[in-house]
DNA sequence: TCTGAATTTGGACTGATTCCAAAGTTGGTA
DNA sequence: TACCAACTTTGGAATCAGTCCAAATTCAGA
């Protein structure tokens, strides 16, 4: 979190309130929020944030390669600030919520025989199932 | 596709004309279309067809397990009439194009230490690239 | 302190999708 | 064959997610 913003700041961001918050928000583990949930939470710490600059930080961020974008539905793109540990997502397909499951190692070669002359560079993993909760 | 159309008459589906568009629209291998690129394609030979009904028979061709729902990016979703052979996506980040691959044997599989209590149903593995057209 | 560049803002706008009530069709029955 | 109730389709309004933009604000450095 700190050393986020550290990073930030070295490439030189402007750190400003408002950026300040949205890294806050987006902070801990198994973090999935959405844009209007980023914004939500935030202005709670600074009331007067704006939907566009949480949607230009998002944007920023995810530039960076600080936060990931999942669209695991057809519904809003979801915001990941697990970035620097390779995860596959768990979704719950009753209450949609996200769960970060690591990478194993293993994983994400695709052999080369049904790659249809593909470069591939990367692999995403969503694996649905019912969450405790959700399944009675 | 005869089948398809067989199938759905079976389970109870009034076989109207635009329904049969929608679903002759969705047929062939690796296609993917956008809602909006079905309503067109349908309309090329149903012209009056409404993007209402396209939804709804898309919708409901997914309900009934014959069509796939394909949400890669945050954009419109895709539909994928390749329901019943378990595949993946290889999709090409240059111009969005998809393709099925066809899903390893033992892919699906999550150690149940990582499942944080989940009962998980199914599996989805997008691979990103570039494809031999656009990696120039 | 001043100033130019970076940032924020609210609102208009777009794209994707859903919703809805009215109009049209259909298959089965009398 | 005519009729009816149920099923479908339709176009437009409404909603949701996200982008765009010009004006106002704020910042860092001289």
């Amino acid at each position: 979190m700190t050393d986020l913003l550290e990073r930030l700041r070295e490439r030189g961001w402007r750190l400003t309130a408002q950026r300040r918050v949205v890294a806050e928000v987006l902070n801990g583990e198994h973090v999935h929020l959405t844009a209007d949930e980023v914004h939500e939470r935030a202005g709670q710490r600074l009331p007067e944030i704006s939907r566009a600059t949480v949607y230009n930080t998002l944007g920023e961020l995810v530039a960076l390669g600080e936060v990931l974008e999942v669209a695991t539905d057809g519904r809003a793109k979801r915001y990941d600030p697990n970035a620097h540990r390779p995860h596959h997502h768990l979704v719950c397909t009753g209450c949609r919520t996200i769960r970060d499951v690591p990478a194993p190692p293993d994983t994400g070669l695709l052999p080369d025989d049904a790659a249809f002359g593909f470069a591939v560079t990367g692999v995403e993993i969503t694996y649905r199932g019912l969450c405790p909760d959700c399944r009675g």
